[in-house]
DNA sequence: TATTAGCACTACCATCTAATGAGTGCTAAA
DNA sequence: TTTAGCACTCATTAGATGGTAGTGCTAATA
């Protein structure tokens, strides 16, 4: 077929072009990859000729689809793990199926009824929302699932209460129009009466009301370096203890639910894999930083393997969406699970939940 | 020595009296089965009685040692996995062993200068020290470690503030002494000023501030079934804003920490085992159960298998002991693992720990 | 009388072997 | 270009074996 290309073998299998960055495969190996792939995913053994010649839909010889397999291996999208086992898919062999998944499958009407959070009837914050959210999805995947909660930065203010205490401390109460509720304290110098902390909250709610509590930090900042402020005693009280209260001192949260999962799955049976994953989920840190990034851009995002830059999470796969109200992208929600999960399956059904916590939060926030 | 009994060869080991209920071991008796537990607890291996005449301090040949293992065994203290193997303690040796260990022993300066809640230093509130608290117990102990949330029943109000979100919307915040700040949502028919809403607030504060919840339920219970209250319009407002306000919804929540060392542990690694575990910790309101329980009664809480009454962990021992602040008993915190851990030491650290974890919710009380 | 030594016995465990079988690669024929 | 055939590889399994850690029992001993 491409028989004049210098690459000898690869020419069976790549296409008009050379580079294998985008590769565009022969039809029939194309054909022969996402069933190997596929099988794989259902049966987690390695696959070998005779078994696919069976189930695959063609008619292709065991011996045919040898060659193809070696091609393929060849390529990168098939290894061995001994001398006479089946094939297993590599990364990149899941990479390319999922490329190829063009059209989003839909979730079976069975799953979606399953996908409705009942928090909606109580008066349920967005916290016990998201938990909600992520335990079902762990439920439904069998796999690790996490969510971050809205970023404070981005969140909106609704409304701030500042409640006297003790002498020196205050209790400060932030509502964002997401519906999160934040309480934090915060320490002070000179004892202020309540009612000065009414008049210094309406201040501030006042001034800052609709604006991110990033805006807002940063026009305290311009408060604070005006001098002409100096003077203006409750302004300049106000400002000080605004500071304070709209400092942000929790790096943002995550929840966790269904890690138990993983450590039933085969993939993760060996030792050292597991002692790597309880690692990982310890160190919450890391896994924050994928929830942020997939929160930085549209549509579900995929890291399959060695895609993430996490190495204690590497011989995972990651599908990851963010959620959002109507007016912002609060944050992310996704699930952790081996890297020959259904990809198809678990796509949508992130992506699905993904759609209807939007909706239960939108309907929840202070619009 | 006391052949004159009738019980034969459980003369040997049982003590004065021949209730096996609070059975009084022979000196000797009591040695070798201490000494089995300890090893085993250490080596998680079948002790045998060569090993263990090496091992116990007194000169026993392994003679005598099988011959009181062998007692010991009918009395129904230990097991053996097969007939050549050596004995593994039971649930009933575990509660005889725990029973025995009078003194508290001191937990070791190096683990008592690793338990301290950096959190004091940050404005976190209580539900973060929690957090804290049970992940550095869980990263003692390698273990399972959860923490119940204060009752909400039980503590009592600093502070209640309401604020208008929408029409028929009202937040409701409450702030408690024990410095547990809770929001939830509740809705109303008709709209309310926020004015009039900061009335109610304050007519509330005023009334209840320092009752338990549980007193002011009752309290605005009374006010209800009163008629004269009727035609006091912000009376009657505020009362029955404040039956809703006060209407504990939450069933009181849960940290668990540490899921995933217990099936690290080599105890739990049958597949059903895990299985069974997993399910537990998914149905919390089993454990929060058992938490509950220990809330009620002083000092700490040991379940030996079986001893508990949640079938899925009835493989497991539980230590439970509660935490409280200056005025009241708030939550408990405790260890699931395996029913050969360590007693001596996860108690200490359990002991310890809630007492660190006591000192510093008080600190942070409203009182 | 309580303890111990000795011995036969049991069952697990690690190691080895041989047989099985799924799978490959290569070559030659279709 | 595809396929059939064949030799080869290597994991897995089942049996067989020797070793080991343990037991229970009996008879000798202190």
């Amino acid at each position: 077929m491409h028989g004049d290309f210098l690459l000898g073998k690869k020419a069976a299998v790549t296409g008009k072009r050379g580079l294998l960055e985008d590769l565009v495969l022969d039809e029939r190996a194309q054909l022969v990859l996402n069933s190997i792939i596929e099988n794989y995913i259902q049966s987690s053994e390695p696959i070998g000729s005779r078994t696919l010649s069976k189930s695959i839909g063609v008619t292709l010889s065991p011996a045919t689809i040898r060659n193809i397999m070696s091609d393929l291996a060849e390529l990168g999208f098939l290894i061995q793990t001994h001398t006479s086992a089946g094939r297993v898919p590599t990364d990149k062999a899941y990479r390319f199926y999922v490329n190829s998944l063009s059209t989003p499958s839909s979730v079976p009407e069975q799953i979606k009824q399953k996908i409705t959070l009942v928090s909606t009837e109580q008066g349920m914050q967005v916290e016990g929302i998201l938990a909600e959210a992520v335990h079902m999805l762990a439920d439904l995947t069998k796999f690790a699932c996490v969510v971050s909660t809205p970023k404070a930065s981005v969140s909106r203010l609704q409304r701030i209460e500042l409640i006297k205490i003790s002498e020196d401390r205050i209790l400060v109460i932030l509502v964002t129009k997401a519906g999160v509720v934040r309480d934090k304290i915060i320490f002070v110098k000179d004892s202020h009466s309540q009612d000065f902390l009414n008049s210094v909250a309406s201040f501030l709610n006042e001034k800052f009301k609709n604006h991110s509590m990033q805006e807002i930090r940063e026009k305290i900042h311009q408060y604070l370096v005006d001098d002409r402020n100096r003077y203006h005693d409750l302004l300049a009280q106000a400002v000080r203890l605004g500071k304070k209260a709209f400092e942000l001192n929790n790096p943002g949260e995550m929840l966790i639910d269904g890690q138990m999962n993983l450590l039933l799955d085969s993939h993760f049976h060996k030792q050292s894999s597991v002692r790597s994953l309880i690692d990982a989920f310890n160190q919450k840190s890391e896994i924050m930083k994928i929830l942020d990034d997939s929160m930085r851009q549209k549509g579900v995002h995929i890291f399959i393997g060695i895609e993430n830059d996490f190495e204690q999470l590497q011989g995972c796969s990651l599908i990851m969406t963010s959620y959002r109200n109507n007016q912002n992208v609060l944050g992310s929600i996704g699930v952790v699970g081996p890297t020959s999960m259904d990809y198809k399956r678990i796509i949508s059904i992130v992506e699905y939940t993904a759609k209807i916590l939007s909706e239960t939060i939108t309907e929840r926030s202070y619009d």
